[in-house]
RNA sequence: GUGGCUGUGGCCUAACGGUCAAGGCACCUGUCUGUGGAACAGGAAAUUGUGGGUUCGAAUCCCAUCAGCCACCCCA
């Protein structure tokens, strides 16, 4: 056992499992790009008041899972639980508000909730993340539904599922939270004992709720989709419009609540096979409210947040095949210690005309070739003294097996030949 | 925060309560004094997660604790 081992609920992510991370964050970036998202990095850490204040003080994430502490100088800080709170306040910050609308930004980076760890679920794990400011109309969240998907998409995921719904806005959905409430209380006797929690703590909960006594009191329950107002109602509207005549298979699912207090109108999550009980791999909506209570001008908002960690598991699980990473073209064996130096120099030209190589340091000529073809090189330079005395080097093809003397001036461009 | 299952070299696994905890993979070296991937041989590597207890004797039984996995809660 040794001495010190990692925290509870963190993870070394292995070079063996790098090529997933690498095939990921290249894929998020692509296309976040090709949209027309910007990327911006904010902190790993802010004032605590400001996730109390953005994601909301009642929020679980706000109640118990937040990494918060007072630094060496006595300000209250906390390790980010999510990331929109620090982009909008890096919005306000910054004055991006003069900026042409809409914004659209996206960050990738850690994140940081002390859960209780299972399938899919860390204390520091990863998201990507995107944004898109300043706009109203259902065609922003149409776009950012669509970033979501095509980013799942182009990466091959199988068996994806979109689940859509509208949480109302300020004016509609106290007015509903009141008839749920109500409509509980007449069960009272009928429910789980969570559920007799939820409905005073957050009421929208009880909707998701899996106990089997329940099932009947949510079907009997009033839908939040009946009691939209106007606006609610016609940006719904408006966007499942968007969304079929796009032939996108979505699921209104009057289920689907967020945990953040910040959502107005439109929440979605998108679902995948793969990861244990964890079927959301990415979730979001409108937080048309957010910026003003931040202290910003009103601006509307709608954005996603995506588990990497996740993601990662259901490439896994799906077997979707990633381009291994790229390893360094030629490897260098020596011979004596008195060639050391001129493997070195050999080394240095190789990487100053641009080609990937390293050296090997040390051992028997077959144990270095054991390195080089570990190594997955393509060439093996050996270097010796009978070389050296006559300014030359043996050029190894590991593949065929076949070698060659060439000039040591002209390596790297013989090496460049014979890569057809 | 709650519950279930599991902890043996880096990884996977074996060992009726009884000498010195065994094997495979991987690693290093050699057979091959200057030639990789195979084979063979050898080597290094474990106070059996930790702390107590029961016992003449514990990897094995009991308790606690920590961690991992899974589920609830909640979320990505």
């Amino acid at each position: 056992m040794p001495k010190y081992a990692r925290l509870k609920g963190t993870q070394d992510i292995l070079p063996v499992e790098q090529p997933y991370w690498e095939h990921l964050r290249m894929r998020v970036a692509e296309i976040a790009r090709a949209y027309g998202f910007e990327r911006i990095d904010t902190p790993i850490f802010e004032l605590t008041e400001l996730f109390n204040r953005g994601v909301g003080d009642a929020t679980d994430i706000v109640e118990k899972e937040m990494y918060a502490f007072k630094d060496r100088g006595g300000n209250e800080i906390a390790l980010r639980p999510e990331f929109t709170a620090g982009v909008m306040r890096a919005y306000i910050e910054n004055g991006m508000q003069v900026l042409p609308k809409p914004v659209k930004l996206y960050s990738i980076g850690p994140i940081f909730r002390h859960e209780q760890p299972q399938a899919g679920r860390y204390r520091q794990f990863h998201q990507f993340n995107a944004e898109i400011l300043g706009v109203q109309d259902p065609l922003a969240d149409l776009e950012i539904m669509l970033l979501a998907w095509d980013i799942y998409d182009s990466l091959g995921f199988q068996s994806l599922a979109f689940q859509v719904h509208s949480t109302g806005c300020p004016i509609c959905r106290p007015q509903y939270v009141s008839l749920l409430a109500e409509h509980y209380r007449a069960h009272a006797d009928a429910i789980c004992d969570d559920c007799k929690r939820r409905v005073a703590v957050n009421p929208l909960r009880v909707l998701d709720c899996k106990q089997p006594q329940c099932q009947p009191i949510i079907a009997g329950a009033p839908k939040m989709l009946e009691h939209l107002c106007g606006e609610c109602a016609a940006h719904f509207t408006k966007l499942r419009g968007y969304l079929e005549h796009l032939g996108k298979p979505h699921t209104i699912n009057p289920r689907l609540v967020r945990g953040l207090d910040y959502y107005t109108k439109t929440v979605f999550e998108v679902w995948a096979e793969g990861i244990g009980a964890q079927a959301a791999v990415c979730g979001g909506g409108r937080y048309d409210g957010l910026i003003e209570l931040l202290g910003g001008h009103p601006t509307p908002g709608v954005g996603f947040a995506a588990g990497m960690e996740r993601a990662v598991m259901v490439m896994q699980a799906q077997h979707i095949a990633v381009p291994p990473l790229p390893a360094p073209l030629v490897f260098i064996a020596f011979l004596g210690d008195a060639t050391a130096r001129h493997a070195a120099q050999l080394l240095r030209a190789l990487r100053q005309a641009g080609l990937g190589a390293q050296i090997a340091m040390g051992g028997s000529l077959r144990s270095q070739l054991r390195q080089a073809d570990k190594s997955a090189a393509r060439f093996t330079l050996i270097v010796g003294e009978d070389e050296i005395a006559q300014d030359v080097v043996t050029l190894r093809d590991m593949a065929t097996g076949e070698q060659e003397t060439a000039p040591l001036n002209g390596v790297a461009q013989t090496i460049v030949e014979r890569l057809g």
